[in-house]
DNA sequence: CATGAATGAGTTTTCATTCAT
DNA sequence: TATGAATGAAAACTCATTCAT
């Protein structure tokens, strides 16, 4: 039977080299995305995937070895279309201030898309994780760890651009700007209710402005 | 076969008056707890609680309409043997500034049994209930609603005592409280570092501290 | 929905003590018996085993951890069939030589049944574990040990009633004849031909006249 | 992808002659000759063959019509192979003697590479064959036939010649000396242990000596 | 109330085979 | 001819739940 795949109108992932198991690999982990991150990866089937693109389980077992590979690869689209997305808030903006604040920028534009994707993944995946699938905990943790690094360097190149001070451990302050926004996403997302995480934003904003910049 | 039912030493659940039943039931919420604190809803299967309280697939039914019916329970008991834990550490103290250490000084004292147990039953059940599953999100989020009025209630307290700033919104900040909370929880746990759990602790103590608190 | 078991008329394995649950794994075992015997291991799918109990995939996995432990337990059925039916033959005769006599005799006589029953069983599941089902090959490796030990004490009991040669090897003339035997059922089947196979049993009885007996 | 199709040292079916798709064909037969011989036919995948072989599906379906095909050819070219490793040890010797001699010379030089072979192709065959696989049975009974026939032509000769007693049944004996070699094949394989297979062997050789040939 | 055998839809995964390129 | 993506039936096995005893 012919295969028609429908592809989004909004798509990272497809480019004109990619030979055709690249398209369907690609294009089954754009569409699962989703779905895991609301459904989290026990309570998604490979009959959800098939369903959300349309494929038959071979087209899915022919390209992926197994479910953990789907979520895996899904848990790493998930976060660079996240960072994807952050980065347009803080590419363009110069000095770490700005970039800093490009983080907080992006979630008060955009905390609406984020909540109907299902929430943060690195969250989502943290706490499906810990206690259970350590192939998936480990990929968290990497995720963290460059997520609170590339934070630290925003940071670290604010002091050497002297806006912000020298004595500030910048990997402490990077960890809590995560802490606080995830605490944010999760109260906002379960309380239906964006207003707790605005104002997670704003005290990452007002820590950061009263503790990490110079005045 | 023979049942023999082994009730552990700190027990919050069993009293005398009970019923039969209600023991079974208590036992069962009991046991189940951690299981799916850890491996949360999806991850959990009735087989599970059979093994875990070497009771059979009647027994659980006769106690519990369903899966859900048990979740749902072993939510509210995990929320209450939390609060029941921390209460400890906040109950003898007299006003609202000690009442408020009370609950950092449990997660420094008490984190690794946390850790232990699957961490916060609050993040857990609210990450995976909140694109999916419609009965528990509903109590999570009371739960989140008795916590943070709990919070405020002290915060509120220390205003009549005079020793919180009259002008500050106590129930913001009983949020605000949660949010750092559960962010480093999260970031604690999926990096097996309590470092992270107990920066966002000394952050709430600060917070609490410099905003809330009179000089 | 209501169970039938239909029970076969010549039926081993049910006795009025058995539980239900070692009658269900009893009737399973029988009924699935000639299927692997006939099919193979890898040739015999739940779905056989299924159709031919009438019974569901949830009422077998709930007596047989898994495909294995089925077959396993086939297996020593099928071997224990064997004997019981070899032993008819045998067990009234008085010395070796009858006993001995006893086991071609039986093939002489049931080689249809043999036949339509799939065969050896001892046979199939050699032929089909020695490379590849390990669990299976040491069950079988124990069989062919139990057979020969059994037969080369009918030997060493001709001995001590005085009618075997002394200085024969008894284990070595016990191995021959399951050699003989083997071969011809092998052959007797494939060419649908039971002349082969009387001839290995002609040779086996010719060999136990002239080498083992006394004349 | 580029194929680099490893031709075996000692290699049966390659000739300078062959078309490409005759190369293509004899080279699966051979790559999967030892798999299949191994694992039977309803243990054996297509997976299996693409592995071995390093092919991909369309180039296995490009030269065979199904698996039952690949089967079959592998069958006949396993027992060809048979053939041409015994005919060595028969071709130079003179007289009927020596070539039954060679028959189970082969064995007690090659009983190692037989076995590491997957065992003798005809038992193979024979015992997964007899009951289900109906294209392949024809064909293993084809082959037994040719082999009998092939040693019944060696004691004709011998009776011809002089040395094989003239009243003899060639065919019976022909039969029983297959019967005896497969069931020490048998023996051998599934207890790991040789000395069985020799002394089938040895049985033979008697058998011959005292019963075929003139003192 | 408790038992535990049974259900049957659902799970993940593999299979032989097809077919557009 | 060869490729390899895709098919879809079927494999082994699990699950929440029911119900006769």
């Amino acid at each position: 039977m012919k295969q028609n795949i429908p592809i989004g109108i909004f798509c990272y992932t497809f480019d004109p080299v990619m030979s055709k198991a690249e398209k369907t690999r690609s294009y089954i982990i754009e569409r699962a995305a989703p779905v895991f991150n609301k459904k989290g990866y026990a309570g998604t089937s490979m009959a959800d995937i098939m369903e959300v693109t349309n494929l038959t389980k071979g087209a899915i077992y022919g390209n992926f070895e197994n479910k953990d590979e789907v979520a895996s690869e899904v848990f790493q689209f998930n976060m660079k279309s996240l960072y994807g997305r952050m980065k347009i808030f803080m590419q363009d903006k110069h000095g770490a201030v700005a970039q800093l604040q490009g983080i907080t920028d992006y979630y008060r534009t955009s905390w609406k898309g984020v909540f109907e994707r299902g929430g943060c993944p690195l969250q989502n995946a943290s706490v499906e994780a810990d206690d259970n699938l350590s192939f998936l905990k480990k990929e968290v943790q990497a995720s963290v760890r460059n997520w609170a690094r590339s934070i630290e360097l925003i940071i670290k190149g604010g002091q050497t651009e002297g806006v912000v001070h020298k004595q500030i451990d910048a990997s402490e302050y990077a960890y809590m700007i995560i802490t606080i926004l995830e605490g944010g996403i999760m109260l906002g997302k379960i309380m239906n209710n964006h207003a707790l995480l605005f104002k997670a934003l704003d005290r990452i904003d007002y820590m950061v402005k009263t503790e990490v910049l110079k005045n």
